[in-house]
DNA sequence: AAGTCATTAAGGGTAAACCCCCAATTTTCA
DNA sequence: TGAAAATTGGGGGTTTACCCTTAATGACTT
């Protein structure tokens, strides 16, 4: 009898968690063997349990409260080689699967996308260590987990912490005086901050910063 | 023996509409007799099978591609009286509930939620009409489906077609002037379109109005 | 027929955003 | 250690957003 692969679910919404398990549940080659509300849950349960209990994939949300699912990929890759993470999304974005490719995923999925297809895809992470799909959009990343050139240390990120303080702001329909009183910087300061950042996201105006805002997930919509 | 509840599923996601089979596949009460993947298909199911086919309970996502579970609602209730929707959403946001209970939804659930939960929603309104949860925050608008006072007819859109133009261009970064010339009309018209719509969704500036189209699914994310 | 609302348009003023320029200090990283 | 990047701050100018008011037209409702 074949061993069958380890599987633990990471995801804030518990009818995925649960539908994902029932429908494993009699399957010959895959067996789930722990489960995760988001990210910090499964960090803990690898930091207690992984003496003991082997995992060979992770399937992640990437959108969790706590922490998301690209920094919990980032912590676990680098303490576990061989761990293969599977990123499992609602969003069919380009810039959310080259962050996660970036933080050490080894294949992206999409929420809407046949059960049969997650089989598959873990399958083939146990088999050659990857899974591109055709429903992902193909980006240069996906060249780099070919030839192994993904850089684990993920750093990456184009904005600066103070910059990213800024965009919130922006995004609270704060002006940059507002801003500047909020920070304790001045005026120009923050006039500074935007201008760099429009220049580094290509943006014309506050409207492109909020939408690369919402987009990258700097803010949450609430 | 007591007649089980008859629903049906739509979502566009797989795995939350395979796994919610698969949970309910030997639940004593509940039995799933239709699956959509989006609005377009549970109302072409209707119009075919409703004769046929009785239903109970309708599980409507709310984020779904060609037709959103709004608007299959509103057309659902107004078609089939006796027909019972159930929201299931990623989202706790305020206005997508206001927004889908004035379609006629009877309950809004999150897809956090746990499964017990979607269980008793939904026997819940088969019994009293309406679900109300504790994790959904209260509304005005809950009282009203209390009181029956929910008008069938869903027209209480804020923005008018006009206004809902300006603001897709401004989330595209165009300025008025730009509008102006996009819409064949004086700049000093889309400045009003602008004011009124600052106004209408009490926001301070265009960073509001980008927000405001994003929670109110005007624009995608794409 | 009166009222409401959408759409159109304008005048005029203030504040903010946008777009250059520059430069000092500190932090970070190779 | 030395270069690059982040953070800070400023001068000065143009454009746009923002905020107020008014008002004509047409369409739809009660």
């Amino acid at each position: 009898m074949i061993e069958k692969i380890k599987v633990a679910l990471v995801d804030d919404q518990t009818i995925i968690r649960k539908g994902l398990i029932k429908l494993f549940e009699n399957h010959p080659h895959i067996q789930v063997v722990c489960e995760a509300n988001n990210g910090k849950e499964i960090v803990d349960w690898f930091e207690q349990n992984f003496e003991n209990s082997f995992i060979d994939i992770v399937l992640m949300d990437i959108q969790m409260p706590t922490m998301d699912g690209w920094e919990a990929t980032e912590i676990l890759v680098k303490k576990y080689d061989n761990l293969k993470i599977i990123g499992l999304s609602s969003y069919d974005n380009e810039a959310f699967i080259d962050r996660f490719i970036r933080c050490g995923g080894r294949g992206y999925l999409l929420k809407v996308q046949e059960v049969d297809e997650i089989v598959s895809a873990i399958e083939q992470v146990v088999e050659i260590g990857y899974y591109l799909s055709e429903r992902v959009p193909l980006s240069k990343i996906h060249e780099l987990i070919i030839n192994n050139e993904v850089s684990p240390t993920f750093n990456s990120q184009v904005l600066s912490a103070q910059e990213i303080k800024v965009v919130r702001l922006i995004c609270e329909e704060k002006t940059s005086q507002e801003i500047a009183d909020l920070l304790f910087i001045s005026k120009k300061t923050v006039e500074s901050h935007r201008d760099r950042i429009l220049q580094k996201i290509k943006a014309r105006n506050m409207i492109g910063i909020a939408m690369y805002a919402i987009k990258h997930n700097i803010i949450d919509l609430n």
